[in-house]
RNA sequence: GUGCCCGUAGCUCAACUGGAUAGAGCGUUGGCCUCCGAAGCCAAAGGUUGUGGGUUCGACUCCCGCCGGGCACGCCA
């Protein structure tokens, strides 16, 4: 047979073939010298021209000034594949110099049997590193709404897709819990408190959700509006209404900015309202993380808050080396290749968003250890980010001790649109709130397992709709690419029919099925550890499918893209359905092939829940 | 004004980082349940990849110019 060769070293056929086909380069070409050689190896698109292809010999060609067919046939003549492909014939060579190969069921075999471990196959990685990932993106007094979904999502996909390729993650919830904007709310709660109109012990997220905005409201002052009446003499009744309004707004202004010292000055009291705000708001978006089985809790949440004394000394070292210069009043960074300069200081001496965000990289690389710091945020902070990134790097933020830099990535996302194409809103045009979207999707999913079984309890209904309302949310918005705007649609990620979460968990519970099946009828023994046959069709697209797996989680990581293992998940369990269908499990045709078939079942319920477990989809057991 | 992102089947989206005849799902049309969950499977129809150039053996992919859509651009976060 041959196949030792298989027992050991990669998995993945790209890479198995891609040992293989660099030593034939090299053993034909001996004078191609150091420079890197590119095997080139790929899936095929078309299954009638093969398995995989080698596309080496046309680059190949061109580098060596000759044709590439004939490179081709040097190649084909000097590799290895007795044990895994079916002999190359006369066609294996095809239009300008592709290489058209074939796998060997055996292969197929010995490979699959080696993937059938507990890591199913996605190697360790040679030395782990430790990543930040920045995501969720939390601000106090805030309900979170779709955007939010966004960041959690993406960004805990991201993190455990890292987490599965062995390396050691930390996630920051960078809390917006610091600033003006907060001490506005605080001095709102204060006085609403004060009145005897809010209770403290009593206060919800819709409290404060609307205190933010009323604090808002209540500083804006429109001092243009002002200057308008007086200019164009609009009479003294608008005059008199516009100046009361911007004496209040001032008036409200001076109380949150004296708030905001007495914060910054640890005042009990004021630290006590601020301390409960934050209570409120961390106990209702963490729930909303846990019902999104999004791995964010407590103690990954490090607030802008925990920087605040960092910012003045991180400053005065920034415009004591040099890194930072006054501009119109205001310390800047400027960097090459950056038009705009990153202010790092308010002319007023108030420290800003990209301050904060400069001490959380020093932390981050330098405490945490990070040799790579990724943010899952919004696509419109691409400048921000830019800016940022180069000031850290100018400042030696993220030198590491061992002489490299840290990584610094903007994992950007797109907007999400309404049905109408336009940003996702109410019909008021409010944010929608993430709670609601996510009580919404999960009644609509409840609903529907009602209709489709009968059978089910009240409680197994509420459990089931409960995972599949949620996984249809963030499959849909975790199976389109990352940086795309993506249309919103309850009616669409909620079809049980095609590319949706509710599909892929309908897979997983029927492969669960055939396993009750068998136990019950006596047929669940003596398939652990069977040889495995690739016979039929069906069998060996399954097989290619399942081999796939630790080449897809390596791109997703190295990419950043979620939606790869998404993708993947969706062909697996097609390929299982078509398999499902020709190919009876429990009533195999003998015994060999029955324990042959459980034994795939096996791997590829496996396989499919690592996937979706990889992107933080739940499974469940029946539906 | 400057810069960034996006234009792929009627609709919603892929395309393994430059490979062969651009693939799925929905919808449409036609098949398949006395058989492991038909929430499924099989098949058909549907395309000048916004547009015009360029680079090369080869372009949805890279470069340049237009058209159309979105976003961001010093004292908010």
């Amino acid at each position: 047979m041959g196949n030792d060769a298989l027992q050991t070293g990669p998995l993945d056929p790209v890479d198995v073939l891609a040992e293989r086909f660099l030593r034939a380069i090299r053993a034909a070409f001996p004078d191609l010298g150091p420079d890197p050689v590119d095997p080139a190896i790929t899936p095929s698109k078309q299954p009638k021209l093969g398995d995989f292809q080698c596309n080496a010999a046309m680059a190949l060609g061109k580098r060596l000034g000759k044709n590439p067919r004939e490179v081709a046939q040097a190649i084909v003549q000097h590799v290895e594949l007795s044990d895994l492909c079916e002999p190359l014939g006369a066609d294996a060579i095809a239009g300008p110099g592709f290489i058209n190969l074939r796998l060997r069921p055996d292969a197929l075999s010995s490979l699959l049997t080696r993937m059938d471990a507990p890591g199913l196959g996605v190697p360790a990685p040679a030395s782990p590193e430790t990543v930040v990932v920045d995501l969720c993106g939390i601000n106090l007094a805030k309900q979170m709404h779709v955007g939010h979904l966004r960041a959690t999502i993406i960004g805990d996909a991201i993190a455990r897709i890292l987490e599965r390729l062995g390396n050691r993650v930390v996630r920051q919830n960078h809390v917006g819990d610091w600033g003006l904007p907060i001490a506005m709310v605080v001095q709102k709660l204060r006085e609403e408190s004060g009145a005897g109109r809010i209770d403290l012990d009593r206060l919800t997220l819709d409290d404060l959700d609307r205190l933010y905005r009323e604090a808002q409201r209540d500083c804006a002052a429109d001092a243009r509006g002002l200057a308008c009446v007086t200019r164009f003499d609009l009479g003294p009744k608008a005059r008199a209404e516009l100046e009361e309004q911007v004496a209040s707004a001032n008036d409200a202004m001076a109380r949150a900015k004296a708030t905001l010292v007495a914060l910054q000055a640890h005042d009990a009291q004021t630290v006590a309202l601020w301390t409960r705000i934050t209570d409120v708001t961390m106990r209702e978006c963490l729930l909303s993380c846990e019902r999104l089985h999004a791995n964010v809790s407590a103690r990954d949440s490090a607030g802008e808050s925990s920087y605040a004394t960092e910012l003045a000394p991180l400053i005065e070292d920034l415009a004591s080396r040099g890194i930072a210069e006054v501009s119109e009043g205001a310390l800047v960074v400027r960097n090459e290749g950056i038009a705009e300069p990153t202010l790092v200081r308010k002319s007023d001496g108030g420290f800003l968003y990209a301050t904060t965000d400069l001490a959380a990289i020093r932390r981050r690389v330098q405490k945490i250890g990070a040799s790579r710091v990724i943010y899952t945020v919004d696509a419109r902070q691409a400048l921000h980010f830019k800016q940022v990134f180069a000031s850290a790097h100018k400042a030696g933020f993220t030198a590491r001790p061992d002489g490299t830099n840290a990584r610094l990535e903007h994992a950007a996302f797109g907007t999400v649109l309404g049905e109408d194409g336009r940003p996702f809103k109410t019909r008021s045009g409010e944010n929608v709130k993430l709670a609601s979207l996510i009580d919404e999707s999960i009644e609509r999913a409840t609903a529907r397992i009602g209709e489709k079984n009968a059978d089910l309890s009240p409680e197994e209904r509420r459990t089931i709709g409960a995972a599949v309302g949620v996984a249809a949310i963030k499959y849909a918005d975790l199976s389109n690419d990352r940086v795309r705007d993506y249309q919103f649609s309850f009616d669409r990620m909620l079809e049980f029919e095609g590319n949706t979460g509710p599909y892929l968990l309908y897979a997983v519970v029927r492969l669960r099925s055939i396993f009750r099946n068998a136990k019950q009828r006596g047929l669940d023994a003596g398939w652990q550890g069977a040889p495995i046959a690739i016979d039929q069709p069906a069998e060996k697209n399954l097989a290619l499918a399942l081999l796939r797996y630790p080449g897809v989680v390596r791109g997703a990581g190295d990419a950043l893209e979620p939606h790869r293992v998404c993708v993947f998940a969706f062909e697996l369990a097609t390929a299982f359905s078509s398999f499902f269908d020709a190919c009876p499990v429990l009533a195999a045709p003998d015994d060999a092939t029955r324990r042959s078939r459980l034994r795939l079942c096996d791997l590829t319920l496996r396989v499919l829940e690592d996937a979706l477990h990889t992107v933080g989809i739940p499974t469940i057991e029946r539906m």
